[in-house]
DNA sequence: CACTTGACCTGTCCGC
DNA sequence: TGCGGACAGGTCAAGT
């Protein structure tokens, strides 16, 4: 579920919740898939640290303990990492009410259904990992060890990082000439951190229809879809990131960006440079895509 | 190597 | 109301 922004925003909520915290226990209710290291690993390297980081690499969170272990988590489709300051994961209805509505809140007291892990700290709160579909998962490493991952190792730039240029995007994305956009672009091996939201999104603005192959895509062309995909991301952090059906930020919380989509799950809605034209929704490389069919026209067959 | 497809899971929604 | 099928924001392992 969560792309760049909405893991971002995740990772600033935790940022300034847990360094400092020292964590007491772990329960894993989902083991092995949802924290494959063995109870000795978690006993003898995680409890008793401290927190000192939280980081994030692509759609990776990198919680960093004083002791040089870390905590690598990826939320996939439907992770949650959501922080209670009780144990018993009470909501605290005076901060959870105090950004907005009751209903920006998602999820209710935990643990529930879909927790799979928790980990309790000695001052009493607990970060919870809730996950309904179980393809996401935490990983106990070394810190060394989180950059020599394999796919780490592989992933492209991080789009809002001041030294990633258009000239980075376009080198890596001429490397897939027979492919179809949308999917180029969701490789994270060519760019880092979008997902289907924000594929859409940026294609729309950048005025290219997802089934464009490279080849047949100019440099201009590459270069403008590159700076759209960053105004897109870094807007959608400024919203708090996207809520669709499951996503909360570290108080479980939910983004507002989807209500300034413009074609994401806007099907049959009116374009906003065409009010004549309604959202279409089609499947791309097997995922659902939206576009105008006025300003992303159709490309050559081939 | 480039590219496509199916698999991993659970829950929800839609049409019959 | 019940039931089967399609679908869901992400990767990976296989296949061609």
């Amino acid at each position: 579920m969560p792309e760049l922004p909405e893991v971002e925003t995740v990772r600033r909520g935790l940022a300034s919740l847990l360094p400092g915290r020292k964590v007491q226990t772990v329960e894993v209710l989902e083991s092995p898939r949802s924290f494959p290291n063995s109870p000795e690993q978690t006993d003898q390297f995680l409890l008793g640290q401290t927190v000192k980081e939280v980081r994030r690499r692509a759609k990776v969170l990198i919680i960093d303990m004083e002791n040089e272990y870390s905590l690598v988590v990826h939320l996939k489709m439907t992770g949650q990492l959501v922080f209670r300051q009780t144990s018993t994961g009470q909501v605290n209805l005076s901060s959870d009410f105090a950004g907005g509505h009751p209903s920006d809140s998602l999820v209710g007291s935990l643990p529930d259904r879909s927790t799979r892990v928790r980990i309790d700290f000695d001052d009493g709160s607990t970060l919870f990992f809730n996950d309904q579909r179980k393809f996401g998962w935490i990983k106990l490493m070394p810190t060394v060890a989180v950059d020599m991952i394999p796919f780490m190792q592989k992933l492209g730039p991080e789009p809002l990082e001041e030294t990633t240029t258009a000239r980075h995007f376009v080198e890596r994305v001429r490397r897939r000439q027979k492919s179809m956009i949308k999917p180029v672009i969701l490789d994270q091996q060519v760019i880092a951190g979008v997902g289907n939201i924000y594929a859409d999104e940026s294609l729309w603005a950048a005025q290219i229809h997802p089934e464009t192959r490279v080849q047949h895509l100019t440099d201009e062309q590459l270069n403008t879809l590159f700076t759209e995909i960053v105004k897109v991301l870094a807007l959608s952090i400024e919203k708090g990131g996207s809520t669709d059906r499951n996503y909360v930020n570290a108080e479980g919380k939910k983004g507002s960006y989807l209500s300034f989509a413009k074609v994401f799950r806007r099907q049959g809605k009116p374009c906003l440079r065409h009010p004549e034209q309604e959202i279409i929704k089609l499947k791309v490389g097997g995922r659902g895509t939206h576009i105008c069919p006025v300003c992303q026209t159709a490309p050559p067959l081939d």
